[in-house]
DNA sequence: GTCTATAAACAGATAGAC
DNA sequence: GTCTATCTGTTTATAGAC
């Protein structure tokens, strides 16, 4: 059992299982998709599943190393400066909800990103805490802290924290939904141009609600 | 095989079945809820599961069934007659608003079934046609009338079915993330309390979000 | 209507050849 | 590292007693 812990992908093999589990299991969940149907989807032998990860709950593992890393380079927000000013702590906001809007309405992976994880979060299954502390809560918090900034108040009251759950439903929503929503559009795809436009929506949405935060709770 | 379709639930072990399924397939899907389990959990026998619904494909749908008729007490829209003025149907959409997040947030059956129809979308199961078509295009219709009434907009433009999509978003997220929001917010369940002023946000959000609208499309 | 017993297909894991 | 073959347990569905 070799690198079982590697989050790097330097083997094909592996990297084309964590990608092929990825999408089965975000798509039937973690016990419908069967170790035989990822091993087929991946051009991979079903003993390849053992030989690299241990097992199939060592594959689900490095499916969360995976979306850990991936999600680290679209929420950039870590390297940057804290904002000093309320402008600009909104204008980071617009931009953060404007990138996460493009990632999680058009790329593919996002799909079963988000799938998977909020199926592990329902589930509760065993990776839930591995999950809720090494992506969701340190994010909602730095989340806070610009909202918090850019309204005048305190980051982490209650009703900042609602807020900011609020303001995120909104964007997770149009990856959640999207099959409803395509749908109802009458679209096959969101295109980069309706990407665009929900993006623009979402903004709007977002200085809407960060005025009547500050007309509020002043 | 007797009353197959039926949705009325005379008999008791065939009602406890249903509410098994529906919580079970909503926490772990469909293929992973096996029929044992849902036996046990219903208190019946394995079998009982073919003889009042042929299969556990027939358990599938009564659970549609049940959600649908559920869900048609909770969003009694279709009753009233629609509103006429802006400010009627501004008044609509906060009623409704506050009417779902009110069950969203607190009531036990709505995680299972929020989490079931969640599920058979993504999945685009057997009966995704049936619940797009008999629960969530016709709401999602109304709900943009309502809309456009309050903004003087087309119900049915791009901009208003995004604007609405938007404002359900954040709804169902308070359910459908709740085991996150919960963790982050030091809770353990939704009290009351807090339901109405998620509820209060909510309402204030669609508020500015209309205002929004009026502003940019006029 | 409800039960037991069983059938036929499937799951994940592993031993061992190459 | 990758493969085939196989072991062991679990799945849904069903036949038939009561």
């Amino acid at each position: 059992m070799p690198d079982t812990s590697r989050a790097t992908d330097r083997n094909p093999t592996r990297a084309a299982l964590v990608e092929a589990a990825l999408h089965l299991f975000g798509r039937k969940g973690y016990d419908a998709a069967s170790t035989r149907e990822i091993a087929a989807h991946a051009g991979a032998n079903i003993a390849a599943i053992a030989y690299h990860f241990g097992g199939k709950e060592g594959l689900r593992l490095a499916c969360v190393e995976a979306i850990s890393a991936q999600m680290g380079q679209v929420m950039a927000l870590d390297a940057l400066p804290p904002p000093t000013t309320p402008d600009a702590a909104r204008q980071r906001l617009e931009s953060v909800i404007r990138q996460v809007a493009r990632f999680m309405a058009s790329a593919a992976p996002a799909q079963d990103m988000a799938a998977f994880v909020l199926r592990e979060i329902t589930e509760n299954g065993p990776l839930a805490d591995t999950i809720y502390h090494r992506m969701m809560e340190q994010r909602h918090r730095m989340l806070c802290q610009l909202w918090g900034r850019a309204t005048g108040t305190d980051p982490e009251s209650e009703a900042t924290r609602l807020a900011v759950f609020a303001m995120i439903g909104q964007v997770i929503y149009f990856r959640i939904g999207q099959p409803m929503i395509l749908r109802r559009m009458g679209w096959d795809a969101i295109s980069p141009d309706a990407a665009g436009r929900i993006g623009d929506l979402l903004v709007r949405n977002l200085h809407a609600a960060l005025a009547a935060t500050e007309r509020t709770t002043p």
